[in-house]
DNA sequence: CCAAAAGTGTTGGGACTACACCCATGA
DNA sequence: TCATGGGTGTAGTCCCAACACTTTTGG
């Protein structure tokens, strides 16, 4: 048989699954775009488009989030790669999903080119989807629940300095159970993970919390000591 | 702008990173093909080849197995997608990864149509490889390695009735380390997911074992009512 | 009877859970 | 002074790691 890459194509694109935690609300945000174009004009979706020939697929995720969101330098890795048939009601479309985290306090959205808008949805009062993409931010969902135990991801989800509530927080938020405020510090202790600061809380109306930032150095070190992460 | 696919499409294939223990040698066997077209013909590859326009990842992954290597109704799962510029040296070619687990002793290998020959490789003495197929098996194996601890995808590599000391042995080769037999068989007996059947042992030349079989519905119950596999 | 692997209990230490009160600050 | 969350210690239980000998079978 001769060397020709001989068969039809499907498109391929990239869609990303932007997470944040909503401490006011305490729930879990998602971001969406509306989108500016058939299929499914006008209804709520993921931001992603296709990937172009001379950038990797990584490079493609960045890229759009950075042109339909505007967020820029976020945690990104790939979630999974859906290729079902009909997808995509008019062609074979495969979508490389990735998952995102960002810190909802330091990041801005800007809407442009080809998404008329962009905003956070809570989780659990999403709007009707475009495609599968309610499917995929279910498993990104679960992706995230179940790494947030064994890897310190969810200090993408906070600012650089934070307190130790902040953090409890994020996990009760994000895993939907409770723990119990003295066994949580103390296992974070033990982890040695996390760094004091000299800074503490500013404009709250009652005991100023110390700020912590997570090292990322320590923890990397820890981990090839063979230490295991938990929580 | 208007709705159309109009971007230049990269080619999509599968590739699939079949493991298998070989407990006489006590270590892991990848599957591979030796490559009957361009380029790398002759070189040594992942079993893989382009999906179809009428097929899903997971069905195009299924059918290569088979039509390359004989191997059917295995354990299949997706592992990453793999779309950096250059990873082919003609096309810009996006290969979704498969990671499959195969109980060696069990199948048979049948080379065919477009893979002149198919083998079993230890993984710790690969030979040179087509693409980028070593950073994939890579990438398979800190999976199964990650994904034993916590998942009971083990079983997978062994046949339906096997020994406590097989499955010792099972974990011990993969993730390089040894356990207590007696602390083992603890841990086991309190996951409480294996059954005893009445079979023992045959045609060893010491006392026969009893041979055990995993019980897929009672760790699913376990596993739905919050408790966690984990060794 | 020898070789080879199967099978089996106990103990000490460390980790986890459950649990309640005082402290610091701003309004 | 009050409301709000910040911060702290102990005791009991359970889990885990360490450790060695007897049993069964085939050759």
């Amino acid at each position: 048989m001769s060397y020709t890459y001989k068969y039809a194509r499907p498109s391929v694109t990239v869609d990303c699954v932007v997470f944040a935690i909503d401490f006011e609300e305490e729930n879990i945000k998602v971001l969406l775009i509306k989108r500016g174009e058939e299929p499914f004009f006008g209804n709520w979706a993921l931001p992603g488009g296709f990937v172009h020939m001379e950038e990797s697929l990584e490079e493609a995720a960045i890229r759009e989030l950075k042109e339909e969101t505007g967020l820029d330098s976020i945690y990104l890795e790939q979630l999974f790669t859906y290729g079902e048939i009909g997808r995509d009601p008019r062609d074979r479309i495969i979508s490389v999903a990735y998952f995102a985290l960002v810190n909802l306090a330091g990041k801005v959205l800007n809407a442009s080119t080809d998404a008329a808008d962009a905003a956070w949805f809570a989780l659990d009062e999403l709007p009707a989807l475009a495609f599968d993409h309610d499917r995929i931010i279910n498993d990104a969902y679960d992706r995230l629940k179940g790494k947030l135990r064994y890897k310190p991801i969810g200090f993408e989800l906070l600012p650089p300095l934070f307190s130790l509530s902040d953090l409890q927080k994020l996990y009760e938020i994000i895993l939907g159970v409770s723990f119990d405020k003295r066994n949580f510090r103390k296992k974070l202790q033990k982890l040695d993970v996390l760094e004091e600061t000299d800074q503490i809380q500013k404009d709250v109306k009652h005991r100023a919390a110390k700020l912590y930032q997570f090292d990322h150095v320590r923890y990397l070190e820890r981990e090839n000591a063979g230490f295991y992460f938990e929580l």
